[in-house]
DNA sequence: GGTGCGGCTGCAG
DNA sequence: GCTGCAGCCGCAC
């Protein structure tokens, strides 16, 4: 479908959908278990945002310091960690997967181990 | 409506 | 396995 609503109509429902998008990705994001961790990309992809991995990250890096969301389960592709080491954002990242018994090993998880979607070889 | 900017991603050297 | 480069998407001037 296609509508065609008028300017105000049209901008009242821009904001809507941006917030939309926003709620989507908190969703989504409430949704990784404890232990598990995934990628902006695919939190993007599972959101319905495509590739809109960067955003995601940068929507992250815009969450409050008193936010319950698990924004520390997202990390680069392949596992490896965007935030470096000796910043706030990244050292409390490394601190609640840790605490959560997932292991960081230079910058790096072990998405085969940890991954929200990867299927786990039992030994 | 064009331009720049990200906590990105995948490929090549 | 790390570094460099181009591509993508949505948002804010």
């Amino acid at each position: 479908m296609t509508p065609q609503p008028a300017d105000a109509l049209h901008s009242d429902l821009r904001t809507s959908d941006a917030e939309a998008r926003r709620a989507a990705l908190y969703l989504t994001l409430a949704q990784i278990p404890e232990g598990k961790v995934t990628s902006y990309g695919e939190l993007a992809a599972v959101a319905g945002l495509g590739r809109a991995a960067r955003w995601v990250g940068r929507v992250l890096s815009q969450l409050p310091d008193d936010t319950r969301l698990p924004w520390h389960r997202v990390m680069g592709a392949g596992g490896r960690l965007s935030l470096a080491a000796g910043t706030l954002s990244g050292d409390e990242q490394r601190a609640r997967l840790r605490a959560e018994g997932v292991r960081v090993i230079n910058d790096r998880v072990d998405i085969r181990r940890h991954g929200w979607h990867s299927a786990e070889h039992s030994g």
